[in-house]
RNA sequence: GCGGCUGUGGUGUAGUGGCAGCACGAGAGCCUUCCAAGCUCUUAGCCCGGGUUCAAAUCCCGGCAGCCGCACCA
């Protein structure tokens, strides 16, 4: 679906739109979630949660967004998110200035040079770009960590993390000796990380501030093939395009690890797990794909990174970044905090290895909207309704009276107030007419509608109607917590039902 | 960040120097026994700041934002 669909249903039904957008300067790159996309965003999370987390018994954390200088030093980030750029006015390309000097001049640049003083010495020296020879414009300062100082004397400086994950590093070893969990054991967090991204764009899928739910599995790295729950997965498909291949095949996660596709037991089954999640997303197996990155693409501390893509109006957009980061970040957090990161099993010492699956939740949430959006003409009428899963649907059913008198109406908040007690989300509309009412939450995603008629004070039944195939079905209102639960759960179809 | 294009009610648009209009939506009312029906009324807008001019949505400058391309995305 083109994505101007999607972002006119997203300001139209209040999904999500510029943060701070009566004010004319507001920064690039800030979203809002409304009334209506924020529950969405709420489900996705929660189904999250419950796929991954609880299925997996994992831990989950809260961390704060404000973390000290000191994390970033140990990280490697304030070293390589912090550059003095230049750009080329020919070919455009990006470099480091100081690199491009300390290469001609053959000696190291101060780090407290201003980006005047690199000026300067770009045109003394002539330097010029290294690609293709063309006049290079004015040093930079790039940062792309958010920085901000704390206390009332803005005494200690700070910044805002880029990533969720270092909460996780810096709280390993406290829950590794709480837990009561021997390796491997897995960590997540879901969360907003910051990021100066130059340029911001295409709403969701390029943010400043971006949410992410991230896992970190945290294992012996001689055990990586020690994994009694692969036998779970080991039939089971991925989508994946890996260097050798270099195009999307399907393979059983026991041939990616007898083939040795992947590094281990371990990594298929996190893989395999992160795309059944997204299958129950809604998202069609043929339009995902896990996309293994190059030594030129991936991070440095990675040691085998696979990109979880999904095709999208926009192209193959990248959702989830898994990396197989080994023991880079306790190690790190081990030297700058002087703290012994290390644990004890199997009567060996050592540092646990990482593998992550690190997931956009904006962009989760846009992919899955791109997906659901569903367009149909019906003679005159232009139908525009979204197919989201029941999970993550804003809410579950929408009850309507068919008009608002001889207590119909009256009837109808009743029904609303006793699928309400028994835990549904509903939705409550008695505003303009019955066809109009079914438009407006078909379009956000309401799989059912209950409709409140005359029949309805005679013999306590309503209409049921499904959302996509706008079939309807007598229900008589004390059978329906049950029935509803059972759609829920997909333990009935509504075609089957009666 | 660079280059090109663009910015008018909630959404989509007309208006190219002289009273800012239309459609859809939304709200109130009437009507209404199941898929955006009808009638009446109402609501709401020129991205922000400066300049030129008797007069600026319109021309000029700057900013911000968006789209396309390039580049970037530890």
């Amino acid at each position: 679906m083109p994505k101007e669909e999607l972002q006119n249903l997203a300001f139209r039904r209040m999904l999500f739109y510029p943060a701070a957008e009566i004010y004319a300067g507001a920064p690039a790159g800030f979203w809002e979630f409304g009334p209506v996309g924020v529950r969405i965003r709420n489900n996705i999370v929660a189904f999250w949660r419950r796929e991954l987390l609880e299925k997996e018994r994992l831990f989950e954390i809260h961390g704060s967004v404000v973390l000290p200088r000191e994390v970033f030093e140990a990280s490697g980030h304030l070293k390589s998110f912090n550059d003095p750029i230049v750009q080329c006015t020919k070919c455009h390309s990006f470099h480091k200035a100081n690199s491009l000097i300390e290469e001609k001049i053959g000696k190291p640049v101060a780090e407290a040079m201003s980006p005047k003083e690199m000026d300067l010495l770009i045109s003394q020296e002539k330097i010029f770009c290294p690609k293709c020879k063309g006049a290079l414009g004015n040093v930079k300062l790039f940062n792309m960590m958010m920085s901000l100082r704390i206390g009332a004397t803005q005494s200690q400086e700070c910044f805002l993390r880029p990533e969720t994950c270092q909460n996780i590093f810096l709280d390993f070893q406290r829950i590794y000796r709480s837990g009561r969990e021997n390796l491997p054991i897995g960590i997540a967090q879901a969360g907003s990380s910051f990021r100066n991204e130059i340029a911001p764009k295409q709403t969701l899928l390029r943010e400043r501030e971006l949410g992410q739910m991230e896992i970190e599995i945290f294992f012996n790295p001689e055990r990586i093939n020690e994994f009694e729950k692969f036998e779970e997965v080991a039939g089971y498909k991925l989508r994946l395009q890996s260097l050798s291949s270099n195009k999307v095949d399907d393979v059983s996660c026991k041939e990616a690890v007898s083939k040795k596709i992947v590094s281990g037991k371990l990594i298929a089954y996190w893989l395999a797990r992160l795309q059944q999640f997204y299958e129950k997303c809604g998202i069609a197996k043929e339009k995902m794909r896990f996309r293994q990155l190059t030594d030129d693409e991936k991070a440095f501390y990675s040691k085998e990174s696979w990109d979880f893509e999904v095709l999208l109006d926009v192209g193959w957009t990248e959702l989830v970044a898994c990396n197989y980061r080994t023991d880079y970040d306790l190690k790190g957090h081990a030297q700058g905090s002087k703290k012994d990161l290390s644990v004890k099993e199997d009567s060996k010492e050592f540092i646990p290895h990482v593998f992550e699956l690190s997931a956009g939740i904006d962009r989760t949430f846009y992919a899955v909207l791109d997906q659901a959006i569903r367009k149909e003409t019906r003679g005159k009428e232009e139908r525009l309704y979204l197919d989201l899963r029941p999970q993550l649907a804003p809410y579950f059913v929408a009850v309507f009276p068919l008009v608002n008198k001889d207590n119909i109406d009256t009837k109808a908040e009743e029904v609303f107030q006793y699928l309400e007690s028994h835990g549904f989300f509903c939705v409550y509309d008695e505003k303009g007419s019955i066809g109009r009412r079914y438009a407006r939450v078909d379009e956000i995603g309401v799989p059912y509608a209950i409709t409140i008629d005359y029949d309805t004070l005679n013999d306590d039944t309503i209409t049921l109607r499904e959302r996509n195939t706008m079939a309807q079905k007598r229900i008589k209102i004390y059978a329906l917590p049950e029935l509803l639960w059972k759609l829920s759960i997909s333990k009935i179809r509504f075609e089957d039902i009666k």
